[in-house]
DNA sequence: GCGACAG
DNA sequence: ATCTTGTCGC
């Protein structure tokens, strides 16, 4: 089952006169990173009379959003006979309902990652660079309509087009910060298997190594896909900027926020992915950026956002 | 209270 | 990412 369709059935096990919030489902999943994603789970969710998303509220009492009107979502709790004061619930603590039973998707799938983690190498396993693919996703509003993703293959030397291909799939997992993977792997392991050329170098719009367990989406594409992979993220996710760009955890230096020009305002941050160094991920993208974004990626997106269905 | 939170 | 149903830590 979906992690959707997961945190649906999280939410229909809360009993009558109870409520719970978004973080406790989110730790229900197994990481309270995931509070923000519930909250937009709940504001997709399709019938209200058969997810009672209604029941869940702040961590603090209050009610939090609801996409009918809150005064709609009021009218339910109160139908449940869990009284409303003042915009917050009146005995949270006693109505307060934390007892899931759930196996904690989000745990398993980090410890997955734990273990695939040690597959990642920071060594360049090519000789030479002829051709390197961006890939990215676009989303349209709703969680149940159709995304797009797209990959864009470039040559390295005369930076034109080699070949482009666009898939299209339901979104079958939340944005939920350092899962990304979960939610964007699915399409690049579709196009993959869809273009002729195979690159030599793959990049992502995502963290390699900038990542908490040091293996965000270009690390695990890397690995999965056997490709060499770098990371490129518009935000910092993890690890400290220093004063001369490079970004760095008590461990190690993880990245680079590099500036394509002087022009460009916000820097965007390279990590290594996998079977890449970071001197050479640094290099590929210098070469390849005659805007913000390197030209494979920039590509990819807007390719990708211009064939939403 | 404000910023942090890959997309 | 899209246009918004979060939480924690400083
Ligand atoms: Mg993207």
């Amino acid at each position: 089952m979906d992690l959707i369709s997961y945190t649906y059935d999280l939410v229909r096990q809360i009993p009558p006169g109870r409520v719970s919030t978004y973080g406790a489902v989110a730790e229900a999943l197994g990481d309270i990173r995931a509070a923000r994603a519930v909250g937009r789970m709940m504001n997709q969710n399709p019938n209200a009379d058969t997810m009672p998303c209604y029941k869940i509220v702040y961590s603090d009492g209050r009610l939090g959003g609801f996409g009918l009107g809150i005064e709609d979502k009021i009218r339910r709790l109160r139908e449940d006979n869990i009284e409303v004061v003042d915009g917050r619930i009146k005995d949270f603590d006693k109505v307060f309902f934390n007892d899931f039973k759930t196996s904690y998707p989000l745990k398993k799938l980090r410890r997955q990652q734990l273990e695939m983690r040690d597959k990642v190498s920071l060594n360049n396993s090519f000789t030479e660079v002829n051709t390197v693919a961006g890939f990215d996703v676009a989303y349209p509003k709703s969680d149940f309509d159709t995304a797009c993703g797209a990959i864009v293959i470039m040559d390295y030397h005369s930076i034109e087009v080699v070949e482009e291909e666009v898939v299209y799939s339901k979104t079958m997992f939340p944005y939920i910060p350092t899962y990304l993977v979960f939610r964007e792997l699915p399409f690049l392991e579709k196009l993959m298997a869809k273009i002729d050329v195979k690159p030599d170098i793959l990049m992502v719009d995502g963290n390699g190594i900038m990542h908490p367990i040091k293996f965000g989406l270009a690390c695990q594409a890397g690995v999965t896909l056997d490709i060499p992979c770098i990371g490129v993220a518009k935000k910092r996710l993890y690890g400290k900027v220093r004063e001369d760009n490079w970004v760095v955890d008590d461990d190690m230096i993880l990245g680079y926020a590099f500036y394509a020009s002087y022009k460009v305002r916000k820097p965007v941050y390279i990590s290594p992915g996998h079977n890449i160094s970071l001197e050479s991920s640094i290099n590929i993208v210098k070469k390849l950026s005659r805007f913000k974004n390197p030209e494979p990626l920039r590509r990819a997106h807007i390719l990708a956002t211009s064939s939403l269905l």
